[in-house]
DNA sequence: GGATTTGATTGGTAGTACCAACTAGATTAG
DNA sequence: CTAATCTAGTTGGTACTACCAATCAAATCC
């Protein structure tokens, strides 16, 4: 019984990833963020990269992240600095404010997405977290 | 060791989410198709659902919707049709094109998301199968 | 030292999504 | 049974996202 079929294993995959997603814009939005911009101040947290190492983190193109970043300047999360080594290069990186709210959003999004594993016994929670982190590259 | 805390495991979640979306998107992408009207896509599938039931579903506002389907009967993907009912309400459903479409999109979703478990056992995938699945509200 | 490559921005286009305002059909109340 | 209200959907306006092609300046190659 409750056997998921192959399919329905990549279903639930699918179903689960929308609804982190949903949680994740909702506590974006409840501080006036995008999802992309929460993703920003994510890879933010703790790197100071050029805006290509950026764009690659994202998955966007470059002129794509100077708007993001454009936006993020005028709220004061972002700073714009130059790189020491290339003059052409610009780093960016969080301010105080944004740091803070980044602390905010984490704990705020792990409230939201705890009821999704409110079904789950800490064991299985584990064994839950085991097998997703075999789904992720290895490295990072 | 390896045994993820707490917070590890949403974070894993959020990581294999974000993945599952990016690649999503590639498959839209791959047939000029935004995340958004895969998820209609999908949706209308087996479903013929008024504006209304249709934005509730996608979690959208309805002067959202309206775009969305625009753009998509001029593609050929959508049909409205007058609610027999209800004088105001439409009704939105996949053309023919718009079934083989989605078809084809399911086969190479499931290949796309097919690497994501290829670390994983059978037995490991399903028991992944069903920790997802109770994750999910009851119903649907 | 001049040609080429690279990092970032700009301008232009299209799609997404929201809100407020509106129209037309349905429902309710007097 | 008409008038007031409510509901379904669209329209118009705004802001953001994301792309591509073109541009500018700094760096690297030959």
């Amino acid at each position: 019984m409750t056997e998921p079929g192959p399919d329905e294993v990549m279903d639930h995959l699918v179903q689960v990833s929308f609804t982190v997603m949903a949680l994740l814009s909702r506590a974006a939005a409840a501080h006036d963020l995008s999802l992309t911009q929460l993703r920003a101040l994510a890879i933010l947290r703790d790197r100071t990269p050029k805006m290509a190492e950026l764009a690659d983190y994202l998955g966007l193109d470059r002129s794509s992240v100077t708007g993001l970043i454009d936006r993020a300047v005028k709220r004061g999360l972002v700073r714009r600095e130059a790189s020491e080594d290339d003059g052409r290069a610009v780093r960016v990186g969080l301010t105080d404010q944004a740091h803070r709210l980044a602390g905010e959003l984490g704990a705020e999004i792990a409230t939201l997405l705890a009821p999704l594993t409110h079904d789950l016994s800490p064991a299985e929670r584990n064994r839950l977290g085991v097998l997703l982190g075999r789904m992720l590259p290895p490295e990072r």
